[in-house]
DNA sequence: ATGGTTTTTACTGCGTC
DNA sequence: GACGCGGTAAAAACCAT
């Protein structure tokens, strides 16, 4: 933590505390029992009096700031909600914690014979919430499927359909036999697909660490038994980041899609490869948009051989012509 | 396991800069 | 002559049966 960060903590704290202290002292400055000096105690939400002892205002509230600003942009998007329930915690965030201070709700400390009671609890409640093999599981799991994600540039709500069928695979018994780190990558292909974000088979293997006939496997077995409706990747679906990774204007972006549209209406899809009719689709608008790229550039984002993409083009040229024609 | 379909690999010829 | 492009044949991969 650097200097700055510091500083303005303790700034933010100290005004706070000014501000609550000028705020009470308009009301009563006095003690009414004995005229002594008030006295504020934070941890107990109390005002007390210095001299005789009186407690003078009972639960009171504290107006200091329940959260810490280490930056402007922080202190602007400061909120008084709690943390949102995630899937993307073994636990969604929600299991309890017993806190390793041995301090009880006012932050007294505990008695020793209260603090052994504490440890007792803490070994329980963290062997409850991890024992539990699926638990332990999910928490690998869900690791492994930030960890792909983050590598593939899948956003926050592919990661959480990716968690809900993990999930839903280990609550049906889908996992023996299976390795935690297969299911998980094919949650997440199948996430991707679905969220109409897909990645292709080879991209998610490239960020796992299992191999492409596990992966399929897996994937397989999980959408039929899970009866995941996931629908055959849609061309169009590749063509964003195909067309941004060549630097290609909306404009071949566009025309790429009015050429697979063309294509569909032709029946030129079925049975293609989605990635390869995209690819291709790509290559045939920066032709016809007079942007250049080679056939390799767009085999290479696309990973499909140059041959395909001559195939697919030829097709879809066609196609488009006789739709027009 | 098998056969049909699609994709890939490897190679060749053509035109252009 | 290297490069981009187009084509072909054979091998490999994929998929449903």
């Amino acid at each position: 933590m650097s200097d700055t960060e510091i500083r303005t903590y303790t700034e933010e704290a100290s005004e706070a505390s000014k501000r609550r202290e000028t705020e009470e002292s308009t009301d009563e400055v006095v003690c009414p029992e004995c005229g002594g000096r008030l006295e504020t105690d934070t941890e107990h939400g109390e005002t007390v009096c210095a001299d005789c002892g009186l407690v003078v205002e009972e639960d009171s509230i504290d107006r200091g700031p329940e959260w810490r600003a280490f930056d402007a942009s922080e202190r602007d998007s400061k909120s008084r909600v709690g943390a949102p329930t995630t899937k993307m915690m073994h636990d969604k965030g929600l299991s309890t914690n017993i806190g390793w201070q041995d301090k009880d709700a006012y932050g007294k400390s505990l008695s020793s014979r209260q603090r052994q009671k504490m440890q007792r609890l803490r070994t329980w409640n963290e062997r409850f919430r991890t024992r539990d093999s699926k638990e332990r599981n999910l928490k690998q799991a869900l690791g492994e499927i930030d960890r792909m994600a983050s590598a593939l540039g899948l956003p926050e709500n592919v990661r959480e359909t990716a968690s809900v069928i993990y999930r839903r695979a280990l609550n049906e018994d889908l996992l023996p036999g299976r390795s935690i780190e297969g299911v998980a990558t094919a949650s997440l292909y199948a996430a991707a697909r679905q969220a109409g974000v897909p990645r292709s088979l080879d991209e998610v293997r490239n960020v796992s660490r299992i191999d492409k006939m596990e992966l399929t496997r897996t994937y397989r077995y999980i959408v039929r038994e899970l009866n995941l409706e996931v629908a055959p990747a849609d061309p169009e679906s590749y063509i964003p980041r195909f067309a941004s990774d060549l630097d290609l204007s909306d404009e071949a972006e566009g025309r790429a899609r009015k050429l697979i549209e063309a294509a569909r209406e032709d029946g030129q899809l079925s049975g293609k490869s989605p990635v390869g009719l995209a690819a291709a689709a790509v290559y045939a608008a920066a032709l016809l948009c007079n942007e250049k790229v080679t056939q390799s550039d767009v085999s290479e984002v696309a990973n499909i051989s140059e041959v395909t993409i001559r195939n697919r083009y030829k097709e879809l040229l066609e196609a488009e012509g006789v739709v027009t024609a």
